[in-house]
DNA sequence: AGGTACATTCAAAACGTTCTGAACGCAGGG
DNA sequence: CCCTGCGTTCAGAACGTTTTGAATGTACCT
């Protein structure tokens, strides 16, 4: 195969597993997807484990990851008793994938946390000293900040998950924050 | 102090914990972060190394990291030779700097790298078998899906970073795609 | 100059994560 | 009913990251 091609292949299976990690999966979930990415052809285990030099193992684990995340499927290939994987290939669908089960919950988790703090703290004012109560404002003020920040977060991961069926990268021409 | 304060401060300390390592952070740094946030007053380094139960070392270590960042600054306390620091409390000047020196790049970067593969292909189209060139016609697709990826964070992020120098997150209300 | 109080550095240790490869399980074929 | 080919699992190894604490550096005070 010319070079071009396998040194383009390679460059795209390493940012891929950049992209990866950056987002906080494992780099070698990013490599077998950026492998399959490039595939136009559904991969074996033995394929990816072989390409990427890595142990079968792996792979197995890996590629079950992958498929979790919505991130690969499973090719049934007639005759064949091997399992064949390839990419989801609609990267909206897989940020989708990662957003809404990932993050959501996050951003969730972190409001409740904070609306749990709110209540406690005006709960507890009347027993508070005045010096306590004055502390008691002052972590009130920080957590609203903290609050403004997730309900930001919020908003922007609705915006992207809840809107359009069909979101189309191409289609995407502004952001209006105002 | 009162129990509820302490319970307060602890999780949201945590939880900024949790949030520094989502954001690719150390745990550390978002724990000391958020027990300068929580903190009305400035404090040193043996005071932060003595609340988290973390050797000094690792404080003064991570404590410079947030500074480069952007997320904590020293404050000179008249008579005192220990330093004290204070959190970046204005938690958009904080993303901002992160957004601009981090993830700005990374995008900046991968476009790059997607763009020379364009090249790349193209110009080496007429040396390539048949097959190769289909192939070729392949990646190309997938790497345009890529670069609309990438040009949308890009996008994404100037509207954050590039937008208004005082961005307030209360008078953000909305976020518009089409 | 010596002493004190602090900050910084860094090698070694602790720790957590990821990978490997051998063992196992399972299904289909002969 | 055993053999073969494949996928899965998991204990241990390898690896990377983070933490510690002792050594070192630095500034101020007397």
């Amino acid at each position: 195969m010319h070079k071009s091609l396998t040194a383009v292949n390679d460059s795209t299976v390493a940012g891929l597993g950049r992209l990866a990690r950056f987002f906080g999966f494992s780099e070698v979930m990013g490599r077998l997807y950026g492998t399959l990415l490039m595939s136009p052809e559904p991969l074996s285990l033995d394929d990816l484990a072989d390409t990427l030099r890595i142990s079968k193992g792996s792979v197995s684990m890996n590629m079950r990851a992958l498929e979790r995340w919505g991130m690969a499927n499973e090719v049934w290939m007639r005759g064949e008793r091997k399992k064949y994987y390839q990419a989801e290939s609609d990267l909206w669908q897989v940020i989708r994938n990662v957003l809404d089960s990932r993050e959501r919950r996050e951003v969730q988790v972190a409001l409740q946390v904070l609306s749990e703090s709110v209540e406690k703290l005006q709960s507890a004012n009347e027993k508070l000293s005045p010096e306590e109560q004055e502390l008691a404002k002052y972590y009130l003020e920080r957590i609203d900040d903290l609050q403004a920040f997730f309900e930001f977060a919020q908003m922007a991961l609705e915006t992207v998950l809840g809107g359009q069926e069909t979101l189309d990268f191409e289609s995407v021409t502004k952001i209006e924050i105002g």
